[in-house]
DNA sequence: TCTGGGGTCCTAGGACCC
DNA sequence: TCTGGGGTCCTAGGACCC
């Protein structure tokens, strides 16, 4: 059987962990610059904040129901992720990261009692290892499984483990499922599906295969299929990437082109990072840079830059990065957001020269290395370009950030004795 | 005043090849 | 009136996920 297992509201959790003062009182996460809600302890989904709203838009309730505010610390929450699914792995056959806060995993059992007892047990342990509280789907396929874990959560009952095992509990979960709760429709075809008279999940298996696919697609067909329990769809197992992508939206409008031009180096050197840390290469940058969309005199341009040969050092990025940005930089606007883009990716051991090489690639990844490995040790910014901002992490509203406790020796809990 | 970031896959259509 | 047949590759856009 193939099992689901989810945090439960998991970037909240985690500021609990450090945090036993917060138990029962809500709880919200903001995205970067403090912009919108991403995350929701079960006490702040009862006060009704909606997931995504601006911070501004919901100030009253947080106001008037005391819910406390978070910064998103995802150095904290990439932590306990790990060690989330560092103990699943001790404890299953198979295990398959699907997001920080979710994996699947495999079980050589098949009894739902023996499920049942071996969830709870699972449940237990990563409970006690890292305070965190999750909770288990099992089925016979992943969408089935996903959807066992949505009916295991809204249960409320301890531990939270759902097995849909048998075609009689299967059916009656799909009829309980509203079509909009399907992993894989989204706003867009449930809104499609409703108008053909689909409202849950069983409608939806029943539904031809043609008719499926037309309207669809085969990954609609896929899904179908999926929920009836063939076990067909695939989710990759942590394989490179084959986009990366450097993005933030400024803490105020920027008007200047050295502000942006540091920003955009720093994302180009992120990038490069990133890059060798899947060890690849690009051989085409995009950057494109973006004025305040909520205001008026709008402006988005965007540059792609081919690169002399396929390359993962910062240097080589940053400078193809800069020539992009001028072409596309204007003067009179102001701007909110930029990106850098890394396309054509190839894998860095099979390193196609241009015959107009200047040899730097040698020199540029020794360079790296040491960079990459100073950084690890002394903290992600002690050596960078000179183009780059000194302190990108500064450079963000980040009003309510907890310490990262796990994560940097200053940052350590105390203890009073 | 204030509005996130990072990914995947599929399809249709155009340009091109022989 | 009637206009071949079989491919590939690339891109933009649209759907989805966390």
């Amino acid at each position: 059987m193939i099992g689901l297992i989810d945090c439960n509201n998991f970037y909240a959790s985690c500021e609990r962990i450090f945090r036993p003062d917060l138990e029962g009182r809500p709880i919200v996460v903001l995205s970067n610059n403090d912009g919108c809600v991403i995350a929701r302890s079960l006490e702040a989904k009862a006060l009704g904040i909606p997931m995504g709203s601006p911070l501004f838009k919901c100030r009253e309730i947080i106001e008037k129901h005391n819910v406390k505010v978070f910064s998103a610390n995802f150095a904290l929450y990439g932590d306990i992720s790990n060690r989330i699914m560092n103990i699943t792995n001790e404890m299953v056959q198979k295990l398959e990261i699907y997001s920080i806060d979710e994996a699947f995993i495999e079980v050589p059992l098949k009894d739902e009692t023996e499920l049942v007892e071996f969830g709870a047990k699972l449940i237990k342990r990563i409970k006690q290892c890292t305070g965190v509280t999750v909770s288990i789907g099992f089925a016979p396929s992943k969408s089935l499984a996903k959807m066992g874990n949505k009916i295991a959560k809204k249960t409320m009952k301890f531990p939270q483990v759902c097995v849909l095992s048998d075609e009689d509990n299967r059916d009656q979960a799909l009829k309980n499922t509203a079509i909009e709760d399907v992993w894989g429709i989204g706003r867009q075809y449930s809104k499609k599906l409703r108008g053909l008279g689909v409202d849950n999940a069983f409608d939806f298996t029943r539904l031809g295969d043609s008719f499926v696919t037309k309207h669809l697609s085969v990954v609609g067909l896929r899904l179908k299929r999926d929920l009836l329990g063939e076990d067909i769809i695939i989710t990759a197992d942590l394989p490179k990437r084959k986009n990366i992508s450097d993005t933030r939206t400024f803490d105020y409008d920027y008007s200047s082109y050295d502000e942006v031009r540091e920003r955009v180096v720093s994302f180009a050197a992120q990038i490069g990072r990133k890059l060798r840390q899947q060890s690849s290469n690009c051989s085409s940058l995009i950057v494109f840079v973006m004025s305040n969309r909520f205001k008026s005199n709008r402006y988005f341009n965007s540059s792609c830059i081919q690169l002399a040969e396929p390359t993962n050092s910062n240097i080589a990025l940053a400078e193809a990065a800069e020539k992009a940005l001028k072409t596309i930089f204007r003067e009179g606007f102001t701007y909110k957001k930029a990106g850098v883009l890394a396309c054509d990716i190839s894998d860095a051991n099979a390193l196609q020269t241009s015959l107009f090489s200047d040899n730097t690639a040698e020199r540029d990844a020794n360079l790296m290395q040491a960079i990459d490995i100073i950084n690890s040790k002394y903290g992600r910014h002690s050596i960078v370009l000179a183009s780059q901002d000194k302190q990108s992490e500064w450079k963000m509203n980040q009003n309510y950030l907890s310490p990262r406790y796990t994560t940097v020796i200053d940052d350590i809990i105390t203890a009073k004795l």
